[in-house]
DNA sequence: GTCTATACCACGATAGAC
DNA sequence: GTCTATCGTGGTATAGAC
């Protein structure tokens, strides 16, 4: 199928190169076919960029929900929620959606379009893990969670989208393991600072 | 001054578009300037962003060692390692500097000749805070300390990067107040995560 | 040092044959 | 559905007058 073998193309470019950074003259090479093609089978470049997105970020969110879903202690234990938060992205570096990984972050920085559409389409899993970490930590604030919500996703967000960082930090020492590995370590890190103990603020 | 002119004016529009996305037609129009002066004083659209960034993280830098070797405290208390390696950054928000935070982390995924360049210039204080860290975290094992750094630059890259981030997560009630209050929260969200006890790994 | 003018090329998008 | 051919725009970079 030719619509699958661009969006295949254009993930891993566009991953590599940026929105502004790769052309449809990149793609339609890439997936063996000609520079119409695009137009005819998504529209514009952007209506492409919205299809990537879209193609691994639903079934990661409805994944997510179900592990929220099946947790069955009451209320949720903290690293449940924030596993059922992770894993299901980090799990993309075993299999073939590695490939998406680097834009995972990128879209969050790029702005325009792709950037709407994402927090669109995460608007559900938002709302429902917030509900959860709410229940898990009754005593924090509401602007305190916003916060270490963003902490939160800030984690996943670099880890996923930039592995150069950490092969830098290291020295290259540091690689990636499995994906279960990962994911401990990021749920170990952001459960202890969503407990952080909070103090007076000094400024206003 | 001309060559002033069009830093500040790259600063600002290499952040709002990316690196990519932004033309140097961009740049002079907003300098006031013609296209030429760009390569006159710059030479290429590379070495201009290069320009960008080393004017605003080089100060950057010599501030946080400073702080680093001011701590009187031995050895240093995590907080304070934390404080100088964030706050520094934080403060641009207040200043002038605004404008350059979304490069900030911007950068760290758009890849190419600046990202290696930013590295390059964080070589100092990523050694000289890892040995710090390490004193403060003394059970901590190598890895496990390189993954905790990186969780904590995490922090730092997407909250001043991805100010819109927390602005969708919270639904707009949650604003930026001062540079104090960000660093703050930032410190004790990534000190609990670093000091968090290690479980055993699952998985190699 | 700063300008105008322009060379030259790659871009996204489209029309129309097959 | 898929192709070739092409349009108009805007990209980086440069030559040469002032």
């Amino acid at each position: 199928m030719t619509k699958e073998r661009i969006l295949e193309a254009a993930e891993r470019l566009f991953a590599e190169n940026g929105f502004e950074g790769t052309s449809l003259r990149q793609i339609t090479a890439a997936a063996s076919t000609n520079l119409a093609s695009v137009h005819y089978h998504f529209g514009t470049k952007d209506d492409l960029m919205l299809a990537v997105l879209n193609r691994r970020l639903t079934p990661i969110n409805q994944k997510r929900l179900e592990m929220l879903d099946a947790i069955e202690v009451h209320p949720p234990p903290l690293s449940a929620i924030l596993t059922a938060f992770y894993a299901p992205v980090v799990e993309l570096i075993e299999g073939p959606g590695a490939e998406f990984l680097p834009l995972f972050g990128r879209i969050l920085f790029e702005g325009g379009r792709s950037r709407e559409f994402f927090f669109q389409l995460m608007q559900p899993v938002a709302s429902r893990f917030l509900a959860a970490l709410r229940s898990a930590l009754p005593h924090l604030q509401e602007e305190e969670l916003f916060w270490r919500m963003h902490f939160t996703a800030a984690i996943l967000g670099f880890t996923m989208a930039g592995s150069h960082v950490l092969a830098w930090v290291s020295g290259g020492k540091c690689q990636l393991r499995g994906a279960r590995d990962i994911t401990e370590r990021m749920v170990e890190f952001s459960a202890a600072g969503l407990r952080a103990p909070v103090h007076q603020r000094s400024s206003l």
